[in-house]
RNA sequence: GGUGGGUUAGCCAAGCGGUUAGGCAGCGGCCUGCAAAGCCGUAUAGACGAGUUCGACUCUCGUACCCACCUCCA
């Protein structure tokens, strides 16, 4: 059934929606927003740097996750493929230290963290990556990437005395006159040498040096330049053992006996899963110098074309300061799901584009506290209005040319998830129109923007055409929250505490307090249609005593928790 | 010093050369026995200085301030 010249259709007969031809992406190495064109039609390849399992996941880990979830989110959205591959650096120098500082077993410690960092990505909502390589199961991938880089004249070998391999292998970074080109970072220290382009397009930004040839700013510090350089720039693609570290952390190589530098890692492994050519490769705006500036350098000079567009995640502050600098003051993602809804933490992470800076406070999770009463209360009223919730497969099924305009248009402008929520709320608003419409009757004479966005046709107002829209500005809310990760009728919110198990099976517990609770609602109802308000206030304070929130609508009372 | 990002109303946060962003909080109204939820309306913006333009928050230049990254080991 594959129409293979309409580009439209990828491989397996999927349909791209119209929407996807607008996508436009901001990328790290232009600076700027350009249109999104895949590698292979209808399918797209995203590689993104994972944790280093060192130590529990803190908010600004898992902000980057979400963020790069939206991102799939929204091109699954929009009939893509995808292929998402995440890694997990599990051999680096800090695993090594803090194992052996807690006197762990390198690997005991990563895959302890390793398994936190999981517990956390499912707890907000995070969908499983495709692919998720370890480092350490891939060291044939990185002898062979060495072997490339070597064979074709862009790295070295520090040998010993006899001649013999030592274990360290350098990038030759002179020898890659195109070192540079993600982040444009001041190249050469002496002046720009014939050929450097690079250094040619820092130097003519303006100079870093002073006359006398120092960088007051960016000293080199002589512990940290190893002899063994041919240039500063030089770093390590592989590296010789250190005194300290354990046998079991050492691999046999043909340049000698040592460990992966971090850099190596993610180049071999997204090649082994993405190819030479892949659409998108994502991580935390720390990450882009000199680690992809590093991964792009090794993997085109080993003749791969790598990643077209890089896409960066800005931090999560805390009083303005980067979340990195103010750990250890409970901000572990366990600690914070400890107080606060999965959901509620997850809309907060969110909450704007990915590559804003986020303020994580108190307001920044009682808004989205807020948020989620606002959603959940528009989904069921107009659950309840139309007599149905739709299924969680119709609202996956839902296309990105299905959606508002609004809302598509954000996405497709760099994931600006800001207008995007906006349109989410108009459609509530909206609804909640509509909700009211039918609770009422009064059908007639509704908003012309709503019939506009939502009626079928001309504008017809019985009481069944009302309820149609409203069933479709619910399937739509549902469906471009689910976007976001955040339909609050799926995985994991479902299960997780969530009100309102209108889609699933209410638990034991549910059950049982609802007859406990109706009972009451019945008593305060007889109460309040004999005008005994007295009694029926005084039933309704019991309840929110209990933690119970009574609402009346014009079909009844309901309750939810508070 | 280099590189990148930023400065929008009480707060968070968008688009847009002239037409309501959105949310939270506030105010007025509707609905309600009273609430809650919801709907309608509404004040307070665009760091500063110049320029382009009939018109700039939006374009250009400059200034100030804030944040981050800067060479294995975020």
């Amino acid at each position: 059934m594959t129409d293979t010249t309409n580009p439209t259709v990828d491989a397996d007969g999927r349909m791209l929606s119209d929407a996807a031809a607008n996508l436009k992406l901001y990328d790290t190495a232009s600076h700027a927003v350009e249109p999104f064109v895949p590698v292979q039609p209808g399918h797209v390849g995203i590689y993104v740097c994972g944790a280093t399992v060192q130590s529990s996941p803190h908010i600004g880990h898992i902000r980057a996750a979400v963020a790069f979830d939206v991102v799939r989110r929204w091109l699954l959205r929009l009939g893509y493929t995808v292929t998402f591959v995440r890694n997990v650096t599990d051999i680096d120098d800090k695993i090594l230290d803090k194992a052996a500082a807690a006197g762990q077993q390198w690997w005991e410690r990563a895959y302890i963290y390793e398994r936190e960092f999981t517990e956390a990505y499912d707890a907000l909502g995070v969908l499983p990556p495709t692919y998720e390589p370890r480092a350490t199961g891939h060291m044939l991938d990185m002898i062979d990437l060495i072997r490339r880089i070597l064979d074709n004249g862009h790295g070295y070998m520090v040998l010993d005395e006899a001649g013999n391999p030592t274990g360290d292998v350098y990038f030759d970074v002179p020898s890659w006159p195109r070192y540079g080109e993600l982040t444009h970072q001041k190249q050469t220290v002496a002046g720009a040498e014939t050929g450097d382009e690079a250094a040619a397009v820092a130097d003519r930004m303006g100079p870093s040096v002073d006359n006398t040839g120092d960088d007051k700013y960016n000293p080199v510090d002589p512990a940290d330049a190893s002899p063994d350089k041919h240039d500063p720039r030089d770093f390590a693609l592989w590296k010789r053992p250190k005194p300290t570290d354990p046998p079991t952390a050492r691999w046999s190589t043909p340049f000698g006996v040592g460990r992966p530098g971090w850099h190596l890692e993610c180049s071999a492994m997204s090649h082994r899963y993405l190819g030479d050519e892949f659409d998108i490769h994502g991580g935390g705006l720390d990450l882009r110098f000199p680690h992809h500036e590093n991964e792009m350098a090794q993997s085109r000079a080993a003749g791969w074309g790598f990643a077209r567009h890089w896409m960066h995640s800005a931090w999560v502050t805390a009083k303005g300061e980067k979340m990195s600098k103010s750990l250890g003051n409970g901000l572990s993602v366990p600690a914070v799901l400890a107080e606060h809804p999965a959901w509620v933490v997850r809309y907060a992470l969110g909450s704007v584009q990915y590559r804003s800076m986020l303020e994580w406070s108190d307001q920044t999770l009682a808004e989205a506290a807020a948020a989620y009463d606002r959603v959940t209360n528009f989904i069921e009223r107009a659950a309840a209005a139309i007599g149905e919730q739709p299924t969680r497969d119709e609202i996956e099924a839902v296309g990105a040319d299905d959606l508002p305009a609004a809302f598509v248009g954000a996405m497709n402008d760099d994931f600006n998830v800001s207008g995007a929520t906006a349109a989410i709320f108009t459609a509530i608003r909206e609804g909640n129109t509509l909700v009211e419409a039918v609770g009422t009757g009064r059908c007639a004479d509704l908003p012309a923007a709503v019939t506009a966005a939502w009626g079928a046709g001309d504008a017809a107002a019985t009481s069944d055409d009302v309820k149609a829209m409203l069933r479709r500005v619910l399937v739509a809310v549902r469906a471009m929250l689910d976007t976001l990760g955040l339909d609050p009728l799926a995985e994991p919110w479902v299960n997780g505490g969530a009100a309102g198990a209108a889609d699933g099976e209410a638990s034991p517990e549910h059950a049982a307090l609802d007859a406990l609770v109706s009972g009451q609602l019945a008593r305060r109802a007889e109460a309040r249609k004999a005008r005994d308000f007295n009694t029926a206030d005084a039933i309704r304070d019991a309840l929110g005593e209990a933690g119970i929130i009574i609402e009346d609508t014009p079909q009844g009372s309901t309750w939810s928790l508070k």
